[in-house]
DNA sequence: TACATCCTTCTTTTT
DNA sequence: GAAGGATGTA
């Protein structure tokens, strides 16, 4: 059959189970595949195999995966299978894929194609914006609780007049007030011609709903869809999936439901759990072989997420021997944690031939991450964090895209208000009330303005800077529509608005770091734009084209495996990483299992797949620490270790030989553990000493003292006594500074 | 209107 | 111990 000279599909890559997810290309399959057992190669032999040798077209193909990141690899992947062929296939994450779709097919629901894609601040100005006029007090319906139920609702293709139907059932007496914010918040987005992430996809759901023709010429187009990480889909996606596949059924899906971390976020695991009951032709494949980790770190992991309750029964089998156990180590505090991690490393690059690349450190919460990276700088050892504080949520850069996002949705007025005093012009309160008063009858922000300006309701300096406003945006739109290329464009946004001005002008060190940030911010243009991205033809496209791009990217899209430091980030981040060496650091209660986890055995279970998901990252050495003390809320608290490590078994994780402090469920092989004595407290089996907060009281003035941020300074005064009392020191690195005793953690020196 | 200062709350996790 | 909001002052 093959014809001579043509090279065999290299199916003998694979093993018995993999080669029938690859080739069983017809009708629902779903592939359950375990931690580390050859996901992405299966992903990307299906496809090429579809290509190659069922000479599927590569435009009949849709892939879908959930990070820009994910979707790159398996391009290139693709790529380097099948060649040229690949290039053309559609590989996207859901929500690139809706923006597509809608961008194309939106104005059919009444939409600008020039929406706005409003991010989580966006919303959340947006939210206060409306729970203000509705007279709502914070502390009874906080912002954030309006916004997670919104978005709650809209990922269950839920609208606010099935919310209030849903409400009258579950009679909470807030929910009038919700559901009103629900609309007003929709109302507001659609005046400003926006939609938030949660409404790309439940539109997308919408216009297939409403104009099935829209719906047919995708499905006449796409025979073959696969979605990664099925586990992490929501009621939306899972709507949009059953929607696109519903005529030709071959629908492929890859997940496994240990690795389901995504709840709070809407994902529902049912869609995994339940999709034989959904497709019952399909059939399952399972991939249960683990080629990635060590025996003893594959059996703690497994022996630990059978513990879960809502989860498909089955077994992953290490293929590679057993390695070294799991090692489990107790720090005094946060910093000693830090130190541990960083002298481990420096030893195991020193005798065991690794380099700072194969490490990982991953926490529960962001916030942990300022301890490690203090000893890591001390240590001098080089690290790259993941997630924080993302670039596009820089203000200035927020502020730079805000103003390219009015230029092409002039409705935008989410952006407009970011923008109308980012530089100051003498813009405040009083004159933007008045602007948005005027604004009330369906005007966008400039006619607004414009109308503000005429009948003189806006005076003085407020009025020229709103004109000058005016004006540069005029001419930036002038100069977008004569074909400035992008680079040339953004640079004239910057100087046309005086937003760089304005800051050279301050040169203040804040200043100068933003000014470095905006000019990152054109590298990221240039980056696009040396992209090949056929098909754009005006400066408009292009422009549009960017902002959705930089909307969409998470900060783990740009993580780089060929630098050399150390890799930091949260749980979260690490799933489909791997890592030769992993540190799960935190491992105590209320911090994993985190505290809003507490109660909700769901949730419970959500966060032993978290912490399941870290430990499978590791191919050879896996260490998981803990802090007996923490500082979280500038706040030392004693802590109790994490129960996931009573879940774990004794023949495949030991007690660290360094560690001071016994971990219950942990096995000692050398010593027992001491016995609560005077001034102890026992909790459990676990015995805490606690900590007093140091009283400061021994400074006075003229002492050295050493800070863990601004270093080695000297006191020049003390007021009052104890934790509460008032220092000032003057640091040679970072000036006078005024600090309090019980959050300073000053020592002397 | 802008800036300083005090107070509160905050911490999950992110496309 | 930061960031955002509220309040007060120039």
């Amino acid at each position: 059959m093959k014809t001579p000279g043509r090279t065999l599909f290299p199916l003998k890559d694979l093993n018995r189970n993999q080669q029938e997810a690859v080739t069983q290309t017809e009708g629902p399959l779903l592939v359950l595949a375990g931690a580390g057992s050859g996901k992405t190669r299966v992903i990307t032999y299906r496809i090429a195999y579809l290509l190659q040798e069922k000479k599927v077209p590569p435009y009949a193909l849709l892939a879908v995966t959930f990070t820009n990141k994910a979707a790159g690899e398996m391009r290139e992947r693709v790529i380097g299978l099948a060649g040229k062929e690949g290039r053309a296939v559609w590989i996207s994450t859901f929500h690139s894929a809706c923006v597509r779709i809608l961008r194309q097919h939106v104005e059919k629901l009444g939409i600008s194609r020039h929406f706005s894609i409003f991010d989580e601040s966006d919303s959340t100005r947006v939210i206060k914006e409306v729970l203000a006029e509705m007279n709502i007090d914070a502390r009874i319906l906080p912002p954030r609780r309006v916004s997670y139920l919104i978005s709650r609702a809209k990922n269950a293709l839920v609208e606010p007049d099935l919310m209030a139907e849903q409400g009258e059932v579950s009679r909470d007496h807030l929910m009038d007030r919700i559901v009103q914010a629900y609309r007003m918040y929709e109302e507001r987005l659609r005046r400003s011609q926006a939609l938030d992430f949660d409404d790309l996809l439940f539109f997308t759901w919408r216009l297939f709903e409403e104009r099935p023709e829209v719906l047919r010429s995708y499905e006449d187009l796409l025979h073959y869809i696969l979605v990664d990480e099925y586990q992490d889909t929501n009621h939306a996606q899972y709507q949009i999936i059953r929607q696109l596949s519903a005529r030709h059924r071959n629908l492929c899906v890859v997940g496994d439901d240990d690795q389901s971390i995504y709840r709070w976020r809407g994902a529902d695991i049912t869609n995994i759990l339940d999709f034989e009951k959904d497709f019952p032709e399909a059939i399952v494949v399972t991939l249960g072989e683990n080629y990635r980790s060590t025996g003893h770190i594959l059996g703690a992991a497994s022996c630990l997420i059978s513990k879960n309750k809502g989860r498909k029964e089955k077994e992953l089998l290490a293929v590679r021997p057993d390695g070294q156990k799991v090692s489990a180590y107790a720090a005094m505090d946060e910093r000693e944690e830090g130190g541990f991690i960083a002298a481990s490393i420096l030893q195991l690059i020193r005798h065991e031939n690794f380099s700072y690349r194969d490490f990982a450190v991953f926490y529960r919460i962001n916030a942990q991450s300022r301890a490690i990276e203090d000893t890591f700088l001390k240590m001098n050892i080089p690290y790259t964090i993941v997630g924080g504080v993302r670039f596009y949520d820089r203000k200035e850069i927020k502020d730079i895209i805000s103003c390219l996002r009015l230029i092409l949705n002039p409705a935008d007025w989410g952006s407009f208000e970011r923008i109308v005093n980012a530089p100051a012009r003498g813009v405040g309160k009083a004159s933007l009330d008045k602007i948005r008063a005027a604004g009330i009858e369906g005007l966008t922000p400039e006619e607004a303005v414009q109308s503000v300006l005429k009948s003189g309701a806006v005076k003085g300096k407020a009025a020229q800077g709103l004109g000058d406003l005016l004006e540069a945006l005029l001419m930036l739109r002038e100069k977008l529509s004569l074909g400035t290329p992008l680079d040339e464009f953004v640079v004239a946004v910057l100087d046309e608005t005086g937003y760089l001005g304005a800051l050279q002008a301050q040169a203040t060190d804040e200043a100068r770091n933003r000014i470095e940030n905006l000019h990152e911010l054109l590298a990221v243009v240039d980056d696009f734009l040396s992209d090949d991205r056929p098909g754009e033809i005006s400066a408009t496209e292009t422009l549009a084209a960017f902002l959705d791009q930089i909307s969409l990217v998470s900060d783990i899209d740009n993580l780089k495996e060929e630098g050399s430091s150390v890799t930091l980030m949260t749980l979260h981040m690490a799933k489909g990483l791997e890592f030769p060496v992993v540190f799960m650091s935190g491992m105590e209660e209320d911090l994993l299992p985190h505290y809003r986890a507490q109660g909700e055995p769901v949730e419970m279970e959500e966060e032993r797949r978290l912490c399941y998901v870290g430990m499978t990252r590791a191919r050879e050495l896996l260490f998981l620490t803990m802090a007996r003390r923490r500082r979280l809320f500038g706040q030392y608290d004693n802590t109790l270790p994490s129960r996931f490590f009573t879940d774990l078994p004794a023949e495949n994780v030991e007690l660290h030989r360094e560690t001071v402090y016994p971990i219950p469920g942990i096995t000692d092989s050398l010593a027992s553990l001491p016995m609560p004595s005077e001034g102890k407290v026992a909790i459990g089996e676990f015995t805490y000493v606690p900590e007093p907060v140091e009283g400061e009281d021994r400074l006075r003035p003229g002492m050295q003292v050493r800070h863990p941020m601004f270093g080695v300074g000297q006191v020049m005064a003390v007021e009052g006594t104890g934790p509460d009392a008032r220092i000032t020191v003057y640091f040679p690195r970072g000036g006078k500074k005024k600090l309090i005793a019980k959050y300073a953690n000053l020592q002397v020196v």
